[in-house]
DNA sequence: AAGGATAGTAATCGATTACTATCTATTTGA
DNA sequence: TCAAATAGATAGTAATCGATTACTATCCTT
């Protein structure tokens, strides 16, 4: 069965598709180009009329990654009422952006261990460079609004919210199993929190209260 | 010049060493066996006298890295008075490991991205699963002793505490500068501290007020 | 000093890697 | 409609990978 002719452009998306699908599976540094072409039936030099090298290949994936990953943040704080609604919700919707992606946390953890910056590398910091922008703007108004307490460390909140974030996806590498994220997302989130000085309880916690008063109401 | 012969169990152990100084400096998915020879001044196929494969190898780093990092936050931990102080103890011991040895984080990086398990893999794993029963012991002791909040999520407690590590040694990966890590990690822990619902202030906020207690009594 | 065990060398193996030159088939546009 | 442009196939390339071979040098024991 012959291939169907796409046009160049389709060709390349449909290449970081499948760069990313394979990424969910297998280590990324063990893609080969010729695997990338078996999973699209398509021949190993066909890939090459499309991007010049492997590297340009994974310079477009991460880019890939960095423009949806940014939006899906953008749009969920967009969303909030509060600055720590914000923050809960950019924290929830990159969860569920690494679950439906599985392919891209290893993507990101696999350029960072080079040493030297390849071109895919420096994409992946300007990611999280422009991340961390977007986290200091709320951190920020939640301590102007007094929702947090003011003699909290911006920096560290930074760092440490992408590591919570980092932490619960490594945890599910080692369990093999993408839900059990979603199942301590909640309550990493609550510590997290707290650890801001923020007094609010977790939607979770609140949710329960809620129907636990609703009971007793009845 | 001819390399010294050395016993079987000294090669062994020089190469688990090369491989861990030459991921401290590359991506431990790239490090072939005939760069660890070279660096050894030694032909490549010599390593194959002393190791059966290259797995084989990485299972041995990794056996070394499980060994001398359980061992260093176990004595970290047995020279602390009080729980919230042991769980400091680990943390800082942690990093200063880390930081001795840069290529330990690339290397439980790369083995936790393969899909399958391979025997190093498996390693690492068994690794943190210990490294969680410690943490459980000591965050368990800090809620008997009224250190932390009773309702502590201890699980997403101990995921956290993991999770803050990596978030540390990634920023270091992304800056290239590992003395980061050393300079934030004094004040991402005081809010992972506050996060488990202690009072307690961090150490550098301690010192300092007492420096200024001691100004002032001056 | 003989002799067995062992550490290391040099060369090479087959497999696999990213990449390319050449040809064919398909699509597109005036 | 037909020729130019382009997507893809075919069939390679050189380089590099982990691993194995036959052989040599050195050490230790009795």
């Amino acid at each position: 069965m012959p291939p169907k002719t796409l046009t160049s452009e389709q060709r390349r998306a449909l290449i970081v598709e499948t760069v990313l699908s394979l990424a969910g599976r297998r280590n990324p540094s063990e893609i080969t180009t010729a695997a990338i072409a078996e999973r699209m039936s398509v021949t190993q030099g066909a890939l090459f009329r499309h991007f010049p090298s492997k590297d340009a290949i994974w310079q477009a994936v991460m880019q890939w990654v960095a423009d949806r990953l940014l939006d899906r943040i953008d749009r969920a704080a967009a969303s909030s009422a509060t600055p720590i609604d914000a923050l809960r919700q950019m924290f929830m919707s990159h969860l569920a952006f690494v679950t439906e992606h599985p392919g891209v946390p290893r993507m990101m953890f696999g350029e960072l261990q080079h040493a030297k910056a390849t071109p895919a590398k420096k994409i992946a910091r300007t990611l999280i460079g422009n991340y961390a922008e977007r986290l200091a703007v709320h951190i920020e108004a939640a301590k102007a609004a007094g929702a947090i307490s003011a003699d909290t460390n911006s920096r560290a909140a930074a760092i440490l919210f992408i590591g919570t974030i980092q932490g619960l996806v490594m945890q599910s590498m080692i369990s093999g199993n993408l839900k059990s994220v979603r199942d301590d997302a909640d309550a990493v989130f609550t510590i997290y929190l707290r650890g801001l000085g923020s007094q609010e309880k977790s939607r979770r916690v609140r949710a329960e209260r809620q129907s636990r008063a609703d009971r007793e109401a009845s």
